[in-house]
RNA sequence: GGAGGGUUGGCCGAGCGGUUGAUGGCAGCAGUCUUGAAAACUGCAGUGGGGGAAACUCCACCGGGGGUUCAAAUCCCUCACCCUCCGCCA
């Protein structure tokens, strides 16, 4: 979300945004709307001015005036009770055309459709150029039996993957290790739950525009209870039930259908119950983001460093058929999550920015990775943030970069929608900076660590950094 | 799952239909006093939005939403959360 002075102020700063975000949004409606809601505010206020004007006075009115105050109190609240409402829906409305308004990406962004308009800025390491035959990493967790990709599929369904033995390990290990590099720069720790209301997901900014990638709860029980009884109410709609009723029929088939209507009211009910109001998150980002929501914080409180490890569930919608095989790409993964919230300061963000990168960076290089470094473009960022940089690490078999980590300024976009403020040094309250990056997540850069450490007899060499934390050199096959 | 009790400003805590945007205390800021600090005293001080050069002024907000009333922090409904007791349980 952005101001709304400053949309008023900078319209075609606006515009220019949502161009290069690719994005479709009438800016011309929401000022439109803007201007309405001005208009009618001013009116409004003024009626409920008079209105509290007359029911303070009506105390201390003799009891001459009194009936006449009471009656002029009557006619405003009838005025009310129509301004109120309209105002009320156009201010929703606002709301739902604010929460599509991007952030203005940063000037060094390139400009682009999409991920081919992003642009390489570094590579670190080489690919290794293997003296044999090297496999991909579901080749070696097969041959290592690390694990049951197939068993589990039948279990769990696809996008599902069950680790064994020193590859299970391996990936506690892992998540061990980026926990304490975060440790080391002085992040706080955290564990939460993966779910959360759907508020929480408003403010991170993935609701409303990617719904369909996130789980919901819902109640299982309930929604069969409602298909039974859908079997056995036919009525298509409540107008449809409604025409009914006021048809002239027998008064024996109008109870009949009078208690058909009690029974579809309390369908829609339990529809509504059943749909569940929490939702699971696709990483720990959209929950610490709402850690302070509401708080006004202290400005030496600031900036909160987190590093929280959580599981991750994602739909995946639209990405049907890509990456169905291994470890890719699945529903619910583990992270170790980079967060912050800071100072509304754009150059003290970009040195964090800077910092939190170097933490993913440190952690690549601990792992004896290649990778190489993308600016992402403002086509394929997301639409609240101001500058993303993703970090893709070799894989062999593909002999391609894949995504491993991403790192995100959101400048007071997430802010703003979820209320994190602090008192600045003037003592007036501002909404912060958010900003997020990967610490580590698995098992997608199990891929990358199986098949680049792989030796020529299966196992899998353990970086140097690692073995604190394993407990060992190799990988060694299991029972 | 059952039965009660709560949710008020940064914090604690009054108020339970009518100058209450809210008594009081703590913390905060400014001043008096003091070499300085503390203490004491005095004053300022919520959040968001509108108007105004300013003084100032108007609107909304006492967990969220809805309702009753000329008038709601106060009454009613509903949702969420917290606490206590009972039941169940990793």
């Amino acid at each position: 979300m952005l101001d709304l002075k400053f949309i008023r102020e900078h319209p075609e700063i606006v515009r220019d945004a949502i161009v290069k975000k690719n994005l479709k949004l009438d800016l011309g409606a929401l000022l439109e709307l803007d201007a309405k809601i001005q208009a009618a505010k001013k009116q409004t206020e003024d009626v409920q001015a008079e209105s509290n004007r007359i029911a303070k006075s009506i105390p201390s009115a003799d009891t001459a005036t009194r009936p006449e105050l009471i009656a002029r109190g009557k006619a405003l609240k009838t005025e009310l009770a129509t301004l109120e409402p309209s105002l009320r829906d156009l201010e929703a409305e606002l709301r739902g055309l604010m929460l599509q308004v991007p952030q203005i990406p940063w000037v060094g962004s390139p400009v682009g459709p999409d991920d081919s308009g992003n642009i390489e800025t570094r590579r670190v390491g080489t690919p290794r150029a293997f003296d044999f035959a090297p496999l991909d990493h579901v080749a070696l967790i097969e041959k290592n039996n690390w694990g049951d990709l197939e068993r589990i599929a039948r279990i769990s369904g696809s996008r599902s993957y069950a680790l064994r033995g020193d590859l299970a390990l391996y990936e506690q290990a892992l998540l061990r290790f980026a926990t304490q590099v975060m440790l080391e720069d002085d992040f706080t720790f955290m564990t939460l739950p993966s779910y959360a209301r759907e508020e929480v997901f408003v403010g991170h900014g993935q609701f409303p525009a990617a719904r369909d990638q996130v789980f919901t709860f819902e109640n299982e029980t309930l929604k069969k209870e409602l298909i039974n009884d859908l079997k056995q109410v036919s009525f298509a709609s409540e107008s449809a039930q409604q025409e009914l009723l006021n048809s002239s029929i027998a008064s024996d088939r109008r109870r009949d259908l009078l208690e058909w209507k009690e029974l579809f009211q309390n369908m829609i009910k339990r529809i509504e119950s059943s749909m569940g109001d929490r939702f699971l998150s696709g990483t720990a980002e959209v929950l610490l983001n709402s850690l302070h929501a509401g708080e006004i914080l202290e400005l030496d409180a600031l900036p909160k460093t987190y590093a929280a490890i959580s599981p991750c569930f994602r739909a995946e919608a639209g990405a049907a058929g890509r990456d169905t095989r291994g470890l890719i790409r699945v529903h619910q993964f583990n992270k170790v999550e980079q967060y912050v919230l800071m100072a509304a300061d754009a150059d003290q963000s970009a040195a964090m920015f800077d910092r939190m990168l170097g933490n993913s960076e440190k952690i690549l290089a601990a792992l004896e990775l290649p990778y190489r470094v993308l600016e992402v473009c403002t086509g394929d960022m997301g639409t609240g943030k101001f500058r993303q940089i993703d970090i893709e690490s070799w894989v062999p078999s593909e002999n391609a970069y894949r995504e491993t980590h991403s790192c995100s300024a959101l400048h007071d976009w997430q802010a703003r929608r979820t209320g994190l403020r602090y008192r600045d040094a003037d003592g007036k309250p501002r909404f912060g900076f958010t900003l997020n990056n990967t610490a580590l997540a698995t098992p997608r850069i199990l891929v990358m660590l199986l098949e680049n450490h792989q030796n020529a007899d299966g196992t899998v060499r353990v970086p140097l950094a690692l073995q604190p934390f394993m407990g060992k050199a190799t990988l060694e096959p299991s029972r």
